[in-house]
DNA sequence: TTGTAGGCGTTATCAA
DNA sequence: TTGATAACGCCTACAA
């Protein structure tokens, strides 16, 4: 294969004019520059790019740690992914499926400098064990964590709960079901607050009704509407607050199947704003993934080029739509 | 960071007795050895991996090109990760969601040696882009192509399919719907080719009921449950043969919603033998994916390495299970 | 059993 | 505007 002295002798200049026409430097005549762009296209020839990286010691390339491959987590990727080619950049990604030995892997990439960066989305060793790797290389994860030496571009669930509890009491809900995602994680205990001050705000019962817990499947939500159609009449909710929108969208669903009628009977909002409760009319929480990502791009740039650029600030918003 | 030179001085020896160390090579005296393993764990030492490709010419990273991540995809590449790991490779994966740039880079990426080896799940590129790109690296395939230079572990649909009918046939059911996938794909061409000679061999009518096409989620199952119950009873068919084990989940649990019987009103075979197969108890062809994947990294070794290890012979298998 | 030295393919510094 | 040349960190003949 050929390499940049092969050209450099058949274009009749040094190796280093080769280099500094590939890397765009100044100070090469426009003569040298298209004979020895020429030469390049001839041999189609592209630089080693293990020798660029030893040279450089940067791989321009990022890690993406997930634990899979679902609806946020592609959204997120897809996102840091346009940033980070934007800026030069590629990515690698690592889908754990929970086994902390591939996620291993790519902390030793990191170590070993065949990586630059790293993004946990969500992790699957202790956090010490990875904040353990943070000195070879900048580490950041979408998760709640407070390591300073791992910055996180996680959001703050209880701005975003809220707002959805208060605007299902603007709308005159008042009998408000809450179904929660996974107990184990600091989301939904920010939830759990929320919903309690907004009940002591507005003089409500908070156990009027049973909550829900580890459950957002679309599968779960369809079993909510038959709880609810099981249920005296007079002792029904009149609104859900769901975890995520694939809840809410089963459940909504499996409702009006069972001819229950929304809004009316009862309110549903989503959370994610993801495409299916676009597809629904589903009111939601719509969620900057998108802005996470580029947060997540940012702090790795910073990190990786002592910069000191600015973080979005991030807020949910509610996306009112058809369910309430 | 440490490199081999500073271990070698601290540890009073030359960097090519390090590297013997580091590399397990023979004819390293016990006390010496144990000296520089020493100054390597003390100082956490690695050594620098573009370093190695350089020297090497390889990296021992091998690409994945996925349209997604969904269950038969993620399947093989968790079976491909794991022959490669035991070989000393690791992996990067690159979802494309359809968009060629994505696939471009990770060609590019093999052009430029920082990947040894490319698997094409399901390509985005023209084939005539990809096989371009084959004089860099060997890149093999899941998909059906005719090309040389891309060797594929797909296998022909069309002997799994028979399985399927056959079995049918066997337990006395006579009228046979087919839902297949994708219209595009050579797949259902198999497969209708299939179904043709089946009904065939034994005469039955192959227009007797309509056939369902690009159909493989599980609303589509559920929607074909509601077209079954509609029907005249007299004219209703005794069986369907899905395009993959979600559609006829969908298809047999609303069918039970509806107060279907399975397997005495109708039948219904699943395709792929995953999980959700398993867990709803249905008749479905296996498919050996794990087999597929470990073809595939022999191809990738075999070509790597200038070796000939024999493929394995691949082929479906029915499961016989209780939807039949 | 160990060490010396050259080279893998680039880039960057310093002269010219 | 160009060219030598020394790294980058490692591996491996070849010598000793």
């Amino acid at each position: 294969m050929a390499n940049i002295h092969e050209i450099a002798k058949l274009a009749g200049v040094s190796s280093a004019t080769v280099s500094r026409v590939i890397n765009n430097h100044p100070y090469v005549s426009e003569p040298t520059r298209q004979r020895v762009q020429e030469v390049i296209d001839r041999l189609d020839y592209v630089p080693n790019l293990n020798a660029v990286s030893l040279k450089k010691g940067m791989t321009k390339l990022i890690g993406i740690i997930s634990l899979s491959f679902n609806d946020s987590l592609g959204l997120f990727v897809r996102g840091f992914t346009m940033y980070a080619q934007e800026h030069g950049f590629n990515i690698a990604l690592f889908i754990t499926n929970g086994e902390k030995g591939r996620e291993l892997e790519a902390l030793e990439m990191l170590r070993r400098k065949q990586l630059d960066a790293l993004v946990c989305m969500i992790r699957v060793n202790e956090w010490s064990v990875i904040e353990h790797y943070t000195k070879y290389g900048p580490i950041v994860t979408w998760q709640r964590v407070n390591i300073e030496a791992i910055p996180s571009v996680f959001m703050d669930q209880y701005q975003g709960y809220t707002l959805a509890l208060e605007h299902l009491y603007a709308r005159g809900y008042r009998k408000i079901v809450n179904v929660y995602g996974s107990m184990r994680g600091l989301n939904t205990k920010e939830r759990i607050r929320a919903y309690h001050d907004f009940c002591e705000k507005y003089d409500l019962d908070a156990e009027a009704f049973p909550h829900f817990y580890d459950l957002n499947s679309i599968e779960a939500g369809e079993q909510i509407a038959h709880w609810w159609a099981e249920r005296e009449q007079t002792d029904r909710p009149d609104a859900f607050a769901c975890s995520t929108d694939y809840l809410a969208a089963g459940l909504l669903t499996e409702a009006r199947r069972l001819g229950v009628s929304v809004p009316s009977d009862f309110a549903v909002v989503g959370f994610d704003n993801t495409e299916i409760s676009h597809l629904l009319d589903l009111t939601t929480i719509h969620y900057p993934i998108d802005k996470q990502a580029e947060n997540a791009f940012i702090m790795i740039c910073n990190a990786l080029e002592g910069l000191d650029e600015t973080i979005h600030h991030l807020e949910f918003k509610l996306v009112e739509r058809a369910t309430t």
